[in-house]
DNA sequence: ATTTCCACTTGCATTTTGCAAGTAATTTTA
DNA sequence: TAAAATTACTTGCAAAATGCAAGTGGAAAT
């Protein structure tokens, strides 16, 4: 499972290649708060994605390897998508990301109240998630 | 100079209405090296960014305040991007862009070399650029 | 004075995005 | 148990973004 079509051999555009859009990181963000998600969580989010880029991107992340499909124990109709270790990996960079925006946006208290617990302890919190979505 | 427009309150999908796309962080990597760097410098960078392009996404990044243009010294006919503070506060995205690439894509010397000294102790090599880089 | 350099802009074809409406397989409801 | 609703998508088409190549206008070098 190798990746190509690489513009350059600089990692970060090889990452832009995959995830360098205007919604997959929002996927990945939604997986991160809630471990397992179904198609239709995922549609109904906030940001409202067209369910045909939804797929679209579904499908690019798990060719990536970033995210995985899994069935539903309680449904054969649902679906549910979950990070894999690759994407797990995604933490750090999202947290970060996260730090940025509370720097130069308006947030929310919901946001604010998380981002007072990642700044209290940076590695605990990353610990903390890192856990939850490695957990079967 | 507020950011409007928000797909959301979350600062993620803020961040990436402004630089959520295949080229904007690749821009602020170059200016991460070099500190400042012309229009030409810019658009000669590994991965051949379309000019009108280059042009739409500094203009972007200007307005958003994490890039500032500058007078060259030597030369009317050139023109200096540099980042703000706004735009060096996100090497720490970078940095784990960068992390999470090593992990996942081969690399080369040059790139694994300068990854060796961000993993030999981040928060100094931190220090480091940002000092480079707000230095006049 | 003329050519070259530099930072862009413009025009147009191609690709990607976004919206709305379908579809096929389940699951629920009457 | 037949019909209706849910679920995860796909399809068709218009609108927007991207990419390429060829300008353009001012500054610098020859």
């Amino acid at each position: 499972m190798k990746e190509n079509n690489r513009r350059s051999g600089c990692p970060v555009s090889s990452s832009l290649d995959i995830w360098g859009d205007k919604w997959s990181l929002l996927i990945v963000r939604d997986l991160m708060y809630s471990k397992e998600r179904t198609y239709g969580e995922l549609l109904r989010s906030e940001e409202k994605i067209a369910t045909n880029i939804l797929a679209s991107r579904l499908s690019t992340l798990e060719a990536a390897g970033i995210i995985s499909k899994l069935e539903h124990p309680e449904s054969k109709a649902k679906v549910l998508y979950r990070l894999t270790d690759k994407g797990i990996d995604l933490l750090p960079v999202m947290i970060e990301i996260y730090l940025w925006g509370d720097k130069y946006f308006e947030l929310s208290e919901t946001h604010k109240a998380f981002l007072a617990e990642v700044k209290k302890d940076k590695a605990a919190f990353l610990e903390r998630v890192v856990a939850k979505l490695r957990q079967p």
